[in-house]
DNA sequence: AAAGGTACCAACCGCTCTCCT
DNA sequence: GAGGAGAGCGGTTGGTACCTT
C-alpha cells in the first residue's frame, strides 16, 4: 500500500520552507500543464521536491482562490457546526468554506478551539464540549455575524430578508421536513461535498438560503404567532431557545436568537444558570472570556 | 533590550483510499 | 480479485512572529 515513499533520489529531495523561486516554478508549471500527477510534475518541473510536497504547497498556499487572513465569525460558526457533525473530517469541512484549506481549519481547531477545551478541562471530543459550543459559543458567534452584517454597507440584505421571511412565516419550509444543512448551496462545489449533506435535522434549520443553529436534542416548535422555537429535551428546566422567524435573513446568516429562560432572563444570565455542570463559577468565568477566539488577525 | 513563553501556521509523515492494469 | 501507484487525509512537528516579564 502507499507507493508515495518512492519519490526518487532522497539525496536531492529538498525539504522545509519553499523559496520564492520554487513557488514560481511550481506556479508556472501548473499554469502550463495543469495540476495532478504530482510525482511526475515534481520531476518534470525541475523542483527538487516530492510530489506530495508540491501538491501540498499548491493546495494550501499557491492556488489562486486560496483565501488568506482570519476566519470570519461566519466561517468559525460553520466550522463549529460542521465539526460537531463530522468530527475531524477537515477536508470535508473545508469543502464548505470556499478558499479555506483543510490545513487551515485544522490549525484553527487545534490552536483556538482545543485551547478552550483545555482551559475548561473538557475533552474537546466529548459531548459536553459540543454542547458547550452550541449553547455558548455559537450563539455569540451568531451575534458577531449579525453585528458585522448590520455594520457592513451590504446590510440591505436585512431589508430584503424581511419580505422573504414573511413568506416563510406561513410557509415553514425550512423546518426539518427533510435533510437540512448549514451550508449554502453555493458552496457545494465538489461531488465529495455534495454526498455529505445529510446533517442531523435536529441540530440545524436550513432552507435553500437560511440557517440556524440549535442544540442537540432540540424539538422545534412554533407558537401561534408563527415564531419558531425549540426545546432542548436534555435540559432540566425545559429551557427554550427562541428564534424569531421574522428575523431570518434569507441569503445570509442573520437571525435573532435569544435564550428564553425562566422569567425571560437575558440570554447571558440564563445560560450560566442552566444545567448543573454549567453552574460552576469557574467554568462560567472562563467561558465568557472567549471573545479572544474570534479576534481578527492583526 | 533581552530572555523566555506562547500562538500560529506551513510543512512533513504515515496511513488509507481510490483507481488502473 | 490482486497488486501497485498516485492521491488524499489527519496527526504532528518545527520555525518564527509576537507577547510578556
Amino acid at each position: 500500500m502507499g507507493g508515495s515513499s518512492n519519490e526518487g533520489n532522497f539525496n536531492e529531495i529538498r525539504r522545509g520552507p519553499w523559496t520564492l523561486e520554487e513557488d514560481n516554478l511550481l506556479i508556472h508549471y501548473i499554469t502550463c500543464h495543469g495540476e495532478g500527477r504530482w510525482n511526475s510534475l515534481a520531476k518534470s518541473s525541475g523542483l527538487k521536491r516530492t510530489g506530495k510536497s508540491c501538491r501540498l504547497r499548491w493546495l494550501n498556499y499557491l492556488k489562486p482562490d486560496i483565501k488568506r487572513g482570519n476566519l470570519t465569525p461566519r466561517e468559525q460558526l460553520l466550522i463549529l457546526e460542521l465539526h460537531s457533525k463530522w468530527g475531524n473530517r477537515w477536508s470535508k469541512i473545508a469543502c464548505h468554506l470556499p478558499g479555506r484549506t483543510d490545513n487551515e481549519i485544522k490549525n484553527y481547531w487545534r490552536t483556538r478551539v482545543q485551547k478552550q477545551a483545555r482551559h475548561l478541562k473538557i475533552d474537546s471530543n466529548s459531548k459536553r464540549f459540543v454542547e458547550t459550543l452550541r449553547r455558548f459559543w455559537m450563539p455569540r458567534l451568531l451575534e458577531k455575524v449579525e453585528q458585522n452584517s448590520s455594520l457592513s454597507p451590504s446590510s440591505s440584505t436585512t431589508t430584503t430578508s424581511t419580505s422573504t421571511t414573511k413568506t416563510n412565516q406561513n410557509n415553514l419550509s425550512f423546518l426539518p421536513q427533510e435533510e437540512h444543512t448549514l451550508i449554502p448551496s453555493s458552496s457545494l462545489s465538489s461531488p465529495q461535498c455534495i454526498e455529505s449533506e445529510n446533517l442531523d435535522s435536529r441540530s440545524s434549520i436550513f432552507s435553500s438560503n437560511s440557517m440556524a443553529m440549535l442544540p442537540e436534542n432540540s424539538n422545534i416548535q412554533t407558537n401561534p404567532n408563527g415564531d419558531i422555537g425549540y426545546y432542548n429535551s436534555s435540559l432540566q428546566n425545559n429551557d427554550c431557545y427562541h428564534v424569531d422567524a421574522s428575523n431570518f435573513d434569507m441569503g445570509f446568516i442573520h437571525l435573532d436568537m435569544q435564550a428564553m429562560g425562566p422569567g425571560d432572563m437575558p440570554a447571558s444570565e440564563v445560560q450560566v444558570t442552566e444545567a448543573d455542570w454549567m453552574k460552576n463559577d469557574e467554568f462560567a468565568s472562563t467561558f465568557w472570556n472567549m471573545d479572544e477566539l474570534w479576534h481578527f488577525k492583526k
